[in-house]
DNA sequence: CGTTATTTGTTGTTTTACTCAACAAAAGGT
DNA sequence: ACCTTTTGTTGAGTAAAACAACAAATAACG
């Protein structure tokens, strides 16, 4: 006798049917996730979030120390009345390699599976840097960085953020305009390199990701990411808590939606795009910079009170909030993330944005919706890049194999 | 050694546990989505498709049997060498009533749950009728089809199409413009005449949840559809087999999203959006036209030689190719369903839009992409609604109440 | 037309992973 | 010191899928 529509229907097209390791997977992968969003905690805290018996918790919990994911110790603190209940923390040995190629460097880090990002290495390069050249100063940046763990040290792979579009079904970069890359297939030349199991993506889309699980996201499971970049304006996705792919991994495309008639051209041709419109590179200009960080540029900004850059900002945040109305329409978000460049315009002038958005898009799909700063500053790709290479690990624990440090 | 993405996690935020109750529900709802699906299917197809082992089939498909829910028979046609196999057959006494208020009509149908029709009825109202109107017509004629039901079926529940968006929480109708609803809980209001189940959304969302089950959805996980009518422009996004929602139910405006500076308002008051470009209202007086269906338009389109009426339509589909470049750009979709309105305007010159679209839409998005009119006609909203009332029953096989025809 | 190979349904057994109940352990409250 | 509360531990119970062995029903083949 409801009267509200029915549960969503997850596994609607998931025709294929589960077992009793389907069960334990999928449960064992529960815990494990629970671990690593939330750093640690207690046995009892895992009972409840997960609904299963306290039993079944021991049992999995026993099966994830065995594998050595996870450690557990005596609780420190008490939290009232009765046993206290062991502490589980994520293992702090178990690690994966974050690779980020850009136009004027690469960048390496380690990250630990409970999100920290335990070193980082940046290699500046002279010009954009071909594929296999990158490809040669990621590994040993890598090789370098492992030198440096102790022994005890697993690692799950590498996950690598590309400014540009990865075909997901060979993981191969489709097109990177700013490093210039066109079919490159750079995890297969990493993975020969390094012997390690290689993953790629977007770098945008690892940014939504890094965002939903440790930034501005957290807790929410309809998201919409919008980054900017010195290169362009990138976007990410996240419904239902799992990212829009797309059929060949392309969704998410944000910056390249037009919403005017104006032919000014963004970074792939298309004219009166977002990306052509919200320009960092015009603004830096404007306030007579010639190359600045996102920091320096918001202070610039700030101190700045000539009408000419006010207009060219206030030009920007209007385009901005046309784009943001859009994509309320299209994705009813809970919460919309502005990263990057953006973030830096829309603190420059919030209610600028906020008042403007609201007449481009539907009343009903702004109720209760908020517009956002992303929290994760310079880790962010590489929290998002580790978290790919850490993705099969979390969701099958029991069935991932691990690399040790030294050797192969 | 894997250098492919890793394979997307379904449950990723899902840190809910599960149990041997959770697979038997997702089996049994694998076996029953596959056979409402394709209409009926022998065992062994059941058996490979979902990889489960013979005698699970075989358990799985007798309680569905018991449950009422399907019926075995003995194969007609065999297929090769071996024993024949049983042939499955989803149970034809198992219904859902459809409900469409529009702006002139209220329609009311009964679909079996293999997707047929087996009745519909319209009755037109004078005005815009108010919600309670609607819900006495809707449950008289609702009370009319009952009667002509034989005495052994039995009904899931209603589903209601609503051309406007309706909030997911609570099944309200947040603001359905053309019926001129605001805040209306039509489903309670529904619920309590009938005395049956209400389930309600959107048309457009309903629209393509039936392209992909039934029509020319068939088979994708990823697709854009667009549904013009009268009143304006709707739009349904399917992700990974499942439609978006959004965080209240009200995702997939895709006529309301801005693609130009055009001061031209749509129903809601937005400018320079799809909805405000593209109108058959405008169309239709075009061509002298007082009142049409979609047939009648597309010949006295195809007939008219005018030069005045090409320079309509050519700029409505090029409008419409902006649109479709945006949602390919941000969806990166297998399919684009073009549905009513705009898959007349498609066939007036399917080139000119696809040549257009082209320019406005990054290459790699387009890889395999095709565009397509949907199949589902006239039954289209009657199939889509009853799928939402019967998604409990194929969810849930074996928790789900069903009601007698007669009685309460 | 009988024999054989192949595929499928059926039945009984085995296995696995979760639940449950009972008890012990460790805390706070009185 | 004793009770209450919460949690960990252990062993028994259980549901559902897999598996193995056999029977049944077909096509292919000589």
């Amino acid at each position: 006798m409801s009267t509200t529509p029915p549960i969503p229907a997850r596994h609607a097209l998931t025709t294929k049917g589960s077992n009793r390791e389907d069960i334990r997977r999928h449960n064992l992968s529960a815990v494990l996730t629970l671990l690593s969003r939330t750093g640690e905690m207690p046995r009892s805290a895992l009972t409840e979030l997960t609904g299963l018996n306290r039993s079944t918790i021991s049992d999995l919990v026993t099966e994830l120390e065995d594998l050595g994911l996870v450690t557990e110790s005596e609780a420190v603190t008490t939290q009232g009345v009765g046993r206290p209940s062991l502490m589980v923390s994520p293992a702090e040995e178990v690690v994966a390699f974050a690779v980020n190629p850009d136009i004027d460097a690469i960048t390496v880090g380690v990250v630990s599976f409970s999100g920290k990002v335990i070193a980082k290495v940046r290699q500046t390069t002279a010009v954009q840097p071909a594929a296999a050249t990158a490809a040669d100063i990621a590994n040993k940046l890598i090789d370098q960085l492992r030198k440096d763990l102790p022994n005890n040290y697993r690692i799950a792979g590498i996950g690598v953020a590309i400014p540009g579009q990865v075909r997901h079904a060979d993981g191969v970069v489709r097109l990177a305009p700013h490093l210039n890359w066109v079919e490159v297939p750079f995890a297969r030349m990493l993975q020969q390199l390094s012997g390690l199991p290689v993953y790629i993506d977007n770098d945008a889309s690892l940014g939504s990701l890094a965002e939903r699980d440790f930034g501005a996201g957290k807790g929410f499971r309809e998201i919409v990411y919008l980054f900017g970049s010195a290169g362009g304006i990138g976007g990410g996705v996240i419904h239902d808590g799992i990212p829009l792919r797309g059929s060949a991994g392309y969704a998410g495309e944000l910056g390249h939606v037009r919403i005017s008639d104006s032919p000014q051209e963004d970074g792939s041709g298309l004219t009166g795009t977002l990306e052509s419109l919200v320009r960092r590179d015009v603004l830096l200009a404007a306030l007579g910079l010639d190359n600045a960080d996102d920091e320096q540029l918001a202070a610039a900004l700030a101190a700045d009170k000539s009408a000419k850059v006010r207009k060219i900002a206030e030009a920007q945040i209007d385009a901005l909030a046309i784009a943001v109305g859009n994509f309320v329409n299209i994705f009813n978000p809970e919460v919309i993330l502005l990263a990057g460049y953006l973030s830096t315009l829309f603190s420059y002038d919030p209610d600028r944005l906020l008042s403007r958005f609201r007449w481009s898009s539907l009343t009903a799909s702004q109720d209760r919706m908020v517009v956002r700063q992303a929290a994760l500053g310079a880790n962010l790709l590489m929290v998002g890049a580790a978290g790919l290479a850490l993705a099969p690990l979390v969701n099958a624990p029991a069935s991932t194999q691990l690399t040790p440090v030294r050797g192969k």
